[in-house]
DNA sequence: CTGAAAGCGCTTACAG
DNA sequence: CTGAAAGCGCTTACAG
């Protein structure tokens, strides 16, 4: 299969052998079948509320629509009116779920709104995420929802890995609004995303009321703008309780199974090891349990396991994990509505207020009487 | 957030309130910028090989270009060659890590064309598969691959669920060149499928060799086009290493978990069990793991279990299952690049020839010596 | 070798 | 109440 690269600035495939689509039914077409001029089409097709038409006529140009099943042709309208009705999601990659369910909410808003929606991957392109960016920009859509941008590290693996190591980044200029989803990128000030602080806060506390009292943190990579909240959230919400955090119970990781493992290993090897850990991403968690299973401590016997996104994966793990489930679909949904809606000018700094919900499953449990 | 719901044909929506995007450097100011007509321009940015030109003037035309930042506008571009450089793809659901990878693949293609991929959902966007289809195809694509289609049951669960039930079903004309990706629907004539029964070949071989004689299959629903090849495959491969097939050893599940661990409890409660079990689907094989910790069966000790499709789930089950693992990358490829080439007049029937492997992981092993 | 001009299919002031 | 016409930004025979 040929797959020509980027090409150089100002310079197009050589030749390009797609044929021409046959072209469907014209609006003129339908005027001259029913007697009338092709304005009165599109005031009519497009529910133009100064026209006034007798009725007689409207239902002959209905009849006519009907007959050569005329669909106005997108491509000329958006010519004409300079707006694609399409919206760009730019993500790193189809395989992680949690973007699944950013997709679906933004699509439905999209739809919803007579628009559509494309998403992209980098992983899948081959391309930067600004080099597609930029190809969707050029006169595609009337507007991107950035998941993933070129300051983003370990973008493939998590949804939530951000920017913020990249001290001064900034996103190159685009020809259309855009706005950041689910992370953070220094100096722009376009940007959603969830309160994974709460998030953090739901955990750790659903393992207070369950009795714990060592209660670890296996933390996202220092690079990821969500990281950082969740090890926030955990912090402020062992302090509530009146806990301590010795340096020891929190350790990085990097948002893969092999650094769930790496660091769980790293607890359980501890003197006085956590009966409870909060782990910043499921990815890392499913690690975690293969982790404690070598090493025969059992789930949540020896030790509970809690984490954020309540993906299909979180169920079919032994043990099945508790998770604090985040609003996913609707931070894409409120992402496209914001970003549709909302001038290109005006900075965007929301934290989206949806549902978190704790879904308790098989993997915590109060700590064993008496400890270990 | 309003979501008015499909129109009635022939009527748009009442009034939308995007404003039209600014519009950036149109190729009229490039030309005056650099004292040449348009034409020079267009020619050069589309490497028009009939033009000549000299030097000293693609340079000015180029600097033009570079100085003003000119992105050609696509919809322009499209409206005026009839060709939109766009395919959509639609799915039943982003949730289905097999849809990922066929999106990767196609995108992939269509990237290396110079193409962009529009992935649209049915249960993202509350519209049949046919209504978006019907809805991409009124200009905004020149071809459409339908990876679900309005005759597909259970779509949500699995790639693989396809029409079959529904006799005589055929799809509503479409306005552009469409292919079906892995399903076929009686009476349509473009499609591209995997090769499933040499999958279920090399899952049952692969069973045969550890010494398995007693092997069940725990098939997909009847109404699935692949759940039927599989099982083909699997009565094959049996008869092909002369082990009898009694019909108790095939159970019929439905691509669930649920259905998986409904058949593996049939399967453990036979008076003369299986000591290995090909599942037809990695989702059924998830439930039907669960089935067997329910009922104290070891996995591989007791019984061996393999399925089809090697998603990462398979990796973090427990036992890690071994699978075969499908080229579904290249299926989404493929199937864009014949979209793309192939008049939309030609039948199109292929049973894509990628590579299948075998990806050994825990849950199988020999019998144990002696049986039962 | 380069340019003037038509036209892709729509929408929308503007005129009647 | 309805229509004639301009124009969105390109590409491409055609002419010079």
């Amino acid at each position: 299969m040929a797959r020509p690269r980027q090409r150089p600035a100002g310079e197009g495939p050589a030749v390009t052998k797609l044929p021409p689509r046959p072209g469907g039914v014209t609006i003129a077409e339908v005027a001259r079948h029913a007697g009338v001029s092709t304005a009165v089409v599109s005031r009519l097709v497009n529910n133009d509320q100064a026209l006034s038409i007798r009725d007689e006529t409207r239902s002959r140009v209905l009849a006519a629509i009907e007959d050569l099943g005329y669909q106005p042709n997108a491509t000329a309208r958006s010519l004409r009116r300079s707006r694609m009705d399409a919206f760009g999601l730019i993500i790193p990659n189809f395989g992680n779920p949690v973007y699944a369910e950013i997709i679906q909410g933004a699509e439905a808003t999209a739809v919803g709104m007579n628009c559509v929606l494309l998403t992209g991957s980098s992983a899948g392109s081959g391309l930067t995420p600004m080099q597609y960016a930029r190809q969707l920009a050029s006169g595609r859509v009337d507007g991107l929802l950035l998941a993933d941008t070129d300051a983003d590290t370990d973008a493939d693996t998590e949804a939530d890995a951000g920017a913020g190591a990249v001290a001064g980044t900034a996103l190159e200029p685009l020809s259309v609004p855009f706005l950041l989803v689910n992370r953070r990128v220094p100096g722009v000030s376009r940007y959603i995303v969830l309160d994974d602080e709460r998030a953090a806060d739901m955990a750790v506390s659903h393992l207070v009321d369950l009795g714990h009292t060592r209660i670890a943190h296996i933390a996202g990579p220092s690079s990821a703008d969500t990281a950082g909240r969740r090890a926030a959230g955990y912090r402020t919400a062992m302090r509530t309780a009146g806990l301590a955090t010795p340096p020891g119970l929190v350790v990085s990781a990097d948002y893969t199974p092999a650094g769930g493992f790496g660091a769980m290993s790293k607890l359980l090897a501890l003197r006085d090891p956590p009966t409870a850990v909060f782990v910043a991403n499921v990815t890392s968690a499913a690690g975690a349990l293969h982790s404690a299973a070598a090493r025969g401590a059992r789930i949540p016997g020896d030790i509970s396991v809690i984490t954020v996104h309540d993906l299909s994966l979180a169920a079919f793990l032994s043990p099945a994990l508790t998770t604090v489930r985040m609003p996913l679909t609707g931070l894409g949904a409120r992402a496209l509505e914001l970003l549709a809606e909302r001038p290109a000018s005006d900075p965007i700094q929301e934290t989206f207020d949806g549902p978190m919900e704790l879904v308790i499953r098989d993997s915590t449990a109060p700590p064993r009487a008496g400890g270990r």
